[in-house]
RNA sequence: GCGGGAGUAGCUCAGUGGUAGAGCAUCACGUUGCCAACGUGAAGGUCGCGGGUUCGAAUCUCGUCUCCCGCUCCA
């Protein structure tokens, strides 16, 4: 049997669509840039997929314990971590090489130009002007009068081709408070990433929770950023969603929990069925490294679109914590009581986007078969996460088999998402769901109701499509078993 | 953000100035005795949106939005 594999994104972009996973955000209105809805059957893989994550987390580890933080936050928690000030920066662009400079550089460039041609004077007044930037039409709009006054060129493609001046800071910022005047001063950011939630709260679990370092606080929610280039589906969404867990350690043991954690999530990817040589782990260059990670790693899917961050592990030191402690000015710092030592934790963040771990687990699944000359599209999804477990099915539409599948699909709904399904031929119906990456269908035929004795169905198997009977009492433990002993291809 | 390409039914697409189309998918009825059968029928589109040209625009034109590819950026 010959069996492609998914070749280009547009692929599950519209069987995301077409089997009710993923729309874009207000189609009707022409769409919404990178912003994504989850349908019917994405809902369900997206809310199976946080739960096998969450409790891989929590769970399984009796000294990590959950956290669920707001999306606004004190507006001087971004100055704190660095949001504001690193992402605040007035960019243009030159036309002609595409190539992006910061526009406040290039004018103190075109300054020390000046000076070294013997051109003090007007060095200095350009330098008062810049100085000055913003207070008289706007921050953007100063700078931009200043390079084209000073008819200051690109410094690579020497061309005088510019675009405006702009800001990028890749947070949204909105106002609180119903006499808000829309100043600074009143801004208050949807948070860019979640972390921020859990270190702002680290006094509090300590305090409340019982936890001894070293121990964890996850977190799933929603982030928002303002990305200048969002693209590739839901890979680079504008509003997405996080799965984090921030674990607390003692310096200097921090370089080999870091290590436990990169190998301990890998396996985690592994148990959610992704294919072993679809996945690796990327460490980032020293000299690569974010402003506050000593190291950091990724781990990489092979998606479509090449190998992309999935997760990201970082050894975030003690940064955070430090920042807001300076910036608080509240202690928080870990007093170990067994040592009679008092240090502010090292962090080993965790870092999981989730709706990049659903497009992983999509693509991943995704397979064509050629079956007796005809092309079937099937989603082998780990069963553990599959939307829909099981389909049941009436051979045909006589009520003999009806009564009895209705029967059944009564009974696993309390276990199982079930779908009942009577309409089109039983082969047809087989597709539909294999599509869907439905991993079961029970089928109610002639063979298993009028037979001696107990009634008996066939469970028909997504992935090689093979069938066994089974009395209608042993269904639950049969699935179940499948379910359990299941390996991705 | 820049350059290029594209937007017509749920999906894939045809239609280059004169009545809005096909295949698949969906739904109904009949049929169907295990892998996308068949028959009949139905539903679904102010052709991304807004101006303009024209007797007449899906088609020409301008603007705009969205998507794709490349560049750029990336916590």
């Amino acid at each position: 049997m010959s069996v492609t594999e998914l070749k280009n994104l547009d692929t599950i972009v519209s069987l995301a669509k077409a089997r009710s996973f993923i729309y874009q955000s207000s189609e009707i209105y022409g769409g919404l840039g990178a912003v994504y809805d989850y349908g019917p059957l994405g809902t369900e893989l997206k809310r199976n997929i946080r739960d096998f994550w969450w409790k891989a987390m929590t769970q399984y580890h009796d000294n990590i314990v959950g956290l669920d933080a707001s999306i606004f936050m004190h507006p001087k928690v971004w100055e704190a971590s660095g949001h504001v000030d690193g992402f605040n920066d007035p960019m243009i662009d030159d036309k002609q090489s595409n190539k992006r400079y910061r526009a406040d550089m290039l004018v103190e460039g075109h300054i020390a130009k000046l000076r070294s041609k013997d051109k003090a004077d007007e060095a200095d007044e350009l330098q008062e002007l810049l100085d000055t930037a913003g207070s008289r039409k706007g921050l953007c709009e100063d700078l931009h009068e200043l390079i084209m006054d000073n008819e200051i060129r690109a410094p690579e493609s020497g061309a005088f081709e510019w675009t405006d001046v702009r800001q990028f800071n890749l947070m949204f910022k909105t106002q609180f408070g119903a006499t808000s005047s829309g100043d600074d001063g009143d801004a208050v950011y949807l948070r860019p990433e979640t972390a921020q939630g859990i270190f702002v709260n680290f006094k509090n679990v300590m305090d409340t929770a019982r936890q001894k370092v070293p121990f964890g606080i996850a977190q799933v929610g929603k982030a928002f950023r303002n990305e200048v280039v969002a693209r590739q589906f839901v890979f680079r969404m504008r509003e997405f969603e996080q799965m984090e867990m921030q674990y607390f350690v003692e310096p200097g043991t921090d370089a080999e929990e870091y290590e436990k954690w990169l190998n301990k999530r890998l396996e985690w990817h592994k148990a959610l069925g992704i294919r072993e040589h679809k996945l690796r782990t990327h460490p980032h260059p020293e000299d690569k490294l974010a402003h506050y990670a000593a190291s950091a790693a990724d781990i990489e899917y092979e998606y479509p679109i090449g190998w992309q961050e999935v997760e990201g592990i970082h050894n975030r030191t003690d940064f955070d914590l430090t920042q807001h402690h300076e910036y608080s000015g509240k202690k928080l710092e870990y007093y170990d009581q067994k040592k009679q030592k008092r240090y502010t934790p090292y962090v080993i963040e965790t870092s999981i986007g989730l709706d990049r771990a659903v497009m992983m687990v999509l693509c991943d699944a995704y397979r064509e078969e050629e079956v007796d000359g005809d092309t079937r599209t099937v989603l082998k999804l780990n069963p553990k996460i599959a939307p829909t477990k099981v389909g049941i099915f009436p051979l045909i539409k006589k009520d003999k088999l009806q009564d009895l599948a209705h029967k059944i699909e009564h009974d696993l709904r309390e276990d199982f998402n079930v779908l009942y399904d009577e309409s089109g031929s039983i082969g047809k119906r087989y597709r539909r769901q294999d599509e869907a990456g439905t991993p079961f269908c029970i089928t109610v035929d002639f063979d298993g109701v009028e037979s001696e004795g107990e009634d008996t169905v066939t469970i028909r198997y997504r992935d090689d499509m093979t069938q066994d009977r089974v009395p209608v009492s042993r269904l639950r433990e049969a699935i179940n078993d499948k379910m359990n002993s299941w390996q991705p291809e």
